[in-house]
DNA sequence: CTGGCATACGACGCGGTGTCGTAAACGTCA
DNA sequence: TGACGTTTACGACACCGCGTCGTATGCCAG
């Protein structure tokens, strides 16, 4: 398995990564835990380190306080998980989805209209990779 | 929460009773454990009960022997669930995603047209819900 | 050397899943 | 009616992953 589906304090590590990239596990520890304790102080190493295991960060160790960064994009991580799981769901149509959205919650028209672009251009060049 | 991510034997359950609705559980338990125990005669039962609990399934109790079928089509499933990921992961904007998606995997011609048609009812129709 | 901070890692509690076992209800058939 | 098979109901268990904490170790500064 590539990459598995994160759970929440792992995900919330991730978005904080994503967000500002090369974090020291401290600066990690005072934005997901405000009233830090010592005790968490691990907790997040150990987030930190599972994370490693995964293949989802990397840190850098030549420096004497690690700097973490993620080894995958948001993007990548996002489509990845969707693919996965609208395989399993629906054999990869991906229009369930798109109807579900477009029925259920608003979609700016912006957003549409990006969309149509996109579908357009693939169309347009063949759509084969 | 209204409807949480199936696991592998719940959902497998699921597949059948989408495939042919108003099943026995013996059926189901043919189906899912070809060489049939008596123990597992049990396990089919706990599943279709937190099933149940759930509100995937509903069965016919006026039956001596119970008929199950769901009660959320697969569709409205598949939906919901890459709906509340895509929300996750990418805060709901699709665009990115989409374009992932197009980028990385081959979508075929026909779920391209079928994309392409949804947006434009929706776009025709106004948008608004 | 001592203190403090960072890392490494073992361990625990919790919750969910998949499984099994057993008890009770219900029908059929001799 | 009584015995039996089937089905339902539900309690219990092992397993696993997550989140958490505690502790041991290493390293640098004073």
């Amino acid at each position: 398995m590539q990459h598995p589906l994160l759970a929440n304090a792992e995900f919330a590590v991730m978005e904080r990564l994503w967000e500002q990239d090369r974090l020291t596990a401290r600066a990690l520890r005072e934005q997901l835990y405000p009233g830090a304790t010592k005790a968490q102080h691990g907790t997040v190493q150990r987030l930190l380190q599972r994370l490693e295991d995964k293949g989802f960060v990397a840190r850098d160790r030549d420096q004497p306080v690690h700097l973490f960064s993620t080894s995958i994009s948001r993007q990548a991580y996002a489509g990845g998980q969707l693919e996965s799981l609208a395989d399993k769901l629906t054999g990869g149509s991906l229009a369930p989805l798109i109807a579900h959205l477009l029925e259920e919650k608003r979609i700016s028209r912006a957003e549409i209209r990006k969309l149509r672009k996109i579908l357009d251009d693939k169309t347009g060049k063949g759509g084969r990779a």
